[in-house]
DNA sequence: ACAAAAGTGTTCCTCGTACACCCATGT
DNA sequence: ACATGGGTGTACGAGGAACACTTTTGT
């Protein structure tokens, strides 16, 4: 038992993982809850805060206990405390974002969770909590993060061709008519930031060429106090 | 008393407030704390979050009482909430930012605090528990902020020249040689989100047209998904 | 008359946009 | 042969960068 004079808040942690598999749509891992509240509903994954963990850990530690999922990137997105969130009480909870490519983080396991579940980010269930909320923040970073920061790095598998990234782009911006094929491949490539790595093989059409990011060159180019060469690469007019 | 089966944190809010008086420095609120831990030492304005209050209205709250400042717009920055950081246990802390200009957030009335008083933002003294690490945060977040949002908003007096403007933006984007007034000029004016009010009297020189922000233009603009207009006219090379 | 800051004309050139076309592979 | 996606050539125009210049005020 613990006791204060005066009354605290509990601290937890939620966190939105975004994962891309390719296709036309990005996904979003959402656990079961095993417990109440909300028992039975689907919400991030997520829990309470250790006294002696940092905020990134404990995040980390919630998700991988809940999903499986783990080795991955994350960045603070909000803190959300609004008195009322939550029906146990006044709890306070720091939200957490992360980019991922499905194929190194596919099933699920869960064991503290009911369940895992990579969901089409445009079908999602009716959730928990105010964790519609939490996604709709995240949803707007994501947008805004696009275009100032290369998300293929985390999305995408290591190797990857042009066309692959432009149709990330497009999913993730949310366009229908699509770029043109032209003007994508000329912005990127001038970067330099992609490096040559190979060809397709067994394709039945022409093989496309392999690129990786090349990580170095990228942290030079936004080190120089972002040489506008990455902004006009990447903030692609919608 | 109160007693709970977990240990639980404590919540704080701090908040990072920096005004503009039209020089060539930008300045930041600061508090002289009037009891330990750090008691004498500057800080941030901030303080315990109230168990039936929202985030924001807390850091508002403390700042009008250590302050006096208030009737400002705060968004969210950052938390802050690793083990060790505050002497009194474990505390985590959420951080929000703030830009205000000095003419109407003037003299500052102390009350809770022992003092209150606007640093130049590059001769700041020593700082209580991590707020040193706070403060680097919301400079990036400044620095960032510059580029997509028009910051004269908030840190300019109502009316202002452009003169006013371009010193504003050179100071906050720390440029020695200045930009070139011709293309300044140009890129702003493009936008349409200044409204001309007026000319300046009495002084020694050609009097320059008074601006105002034309809040609605700046909404239209932002909202068609930026239309690039915006960025085009605030993306500064450095 | 002069200092000081406001404000303008114009040139060069990069980059964004658009459209039409060719290329390599499996079936 | 043809379907499929990969990849290229090129022309036009808007906008960024740079420079030199004129204008209006108070002292």
């Amino acid at each position: 038992m613990y006791s204060y004079e005066y009354p605290r808040p509990s601290v937890t942690v939620d966190i939105v993982v975004y994962g891309y598999d390719g296709g036309k749509q990005l996904k979003l891992l959402l656990i079961r809850r095993g417990s109440d509240p909300f028992k039975g509903h689907w919400a991030l994954p997520g829990g309470f805060v250790d006294m002696e963990e940092d905020l990134e850990a404990a995040a980390l530690r919630e998700l991988e206990e809940e999903t499986g999922v783990k080795d991955l990137f994350v960045e603070q997105l909000f803190t959300f405390g609004k008195p009322g969130r939550d029906p146990r009480g006044r709890v306070i909870s720091v939200a957490y974002f992360s980019l991922v490519n499905l194929q190194d983080h596919p099933a699920v396991a869960a064991s503290d969770a009911d369940k895992a579940e990579w969901f089409s980010i445009d079908e999602l269930p009716e959730l928990a909590f105010d964790h519609a909320d939490i996604i709709n923040i995240a949803n707007s970073r994501l947008a805004a993060k696009v275009r100032y920061q290369p998300i293929g790095f985390e999305l995408l598998p290591e190797e990857f061709t042009l066309g692959q990234l432009q149709q990330l782009y497009e999913t993730v911006l949310n366009v229908k008519d699509g770029f043109n094929k032209r003007n994508f491949r000329t912005r990127i490539l001038r970067t330099g930031i992609l490096e040559e790595v190979g060809r397709q093989q067994n394709v039945a059409h022409r093989p496309a060429v392999l690129y990786k990011f090349n990580q170095k060159t990228y942290e030079d180019l936004a080190k120089q106090r972002d040489s506008g060469v990455l902004r006009r690469a990447l903030d692609f007019e919608i």
